[in-house]
DNA sequence: GGACTTGTCAACCGTTTGGTTGAGAAGGAT
DNA sequence: ATCCTTCTCAACCAAACGGTTGACAAGTCC
């Protein structure tokens, strides 16, 4: 999957990663921290994590033998753009229809209520 | 994976299902239609539709031989929340630690400029 | 230098994924 | 009845996923 779109869904799809994400927003954290909570090793989440980064989720830093982990928030944006995106055209398609049904039925008043109503 | 965000997310992991329901969008389809731009299958482009209606994005009726799909856009929320959740959380600590750093900035130029200036 | 901490890399394993082909169910159309 | 269209189910396959264990690189501490 080279699109980062792509990508970001995948990445976002493993509720693990989904944790580490939020928890990362309130703070960075080294790879243990992370996996603390959870019951796997190590290396499991430091798999999780260049997931999380070829998405461009995170970034790494050096910090002795530590390596920080950042949450990069920006790339939100992009998953935001798209669903609004269709979100927004799927609920105009719906208002479009709801006219055409309101036409519809004004038009069958028209005809059904001649001379009817005052 | 039972739950709906997990499989939401990765139901829009991939390009043709994305496509598909940015097409959904537009109008229903049935399961030719879609299929029709993809080099695939129809068998491929139903499988797709199965993921995504086991991940509540789509809904399929019953008409003659064919099985129109119709977009359930409401899904989409349950991204967006989730989304919007992190990215604000993620935003509010960014501007706390732009408080600090202002602070800190303030502080030293308390202590550095002190009696230099004028 | 030697031990300990932190993390990655590599190989392996079972399961899932996205695709194929082949068979067949369901419903018009003739 | 027969044929055609539309679609799903089943079996299979290669590749990717999420996990494991074992080895080891990089840094710190004594």
């Amino acid at each position: 999957m080279p699109d980062q779109l792509s990508q970001v869904f995948a990445a976002l799809a493993d509720p693990t990663r989904r944790d580490m994400v939020a928890r990362l927003t309130v703070a960075d954290a080294t790879v243990g921290e992370l996996a603390e909570p959870y019951d796997v090793s190590v290396q499991a989440v430091s798999k999780h994590l260049k997931v999380l980064e070829s998405a461009g989720l995170v970034s790494r830093s050096r910090e002795a033998q530590k390596r920080p982990v950042h949450l990069e928030a920006e790339v939100f944006d992009l998953m935001t753009k798209w669903i609004e995106r269709y979100r927004r055209q799927a609920e105009e398609r719906y208002q479009r229809l709801d006219a055409v049904l309101a036409e519809l039925t004004e038009t069958a008043d028209d005809t059904t209520d001649e001379g009817k109503a005052s």
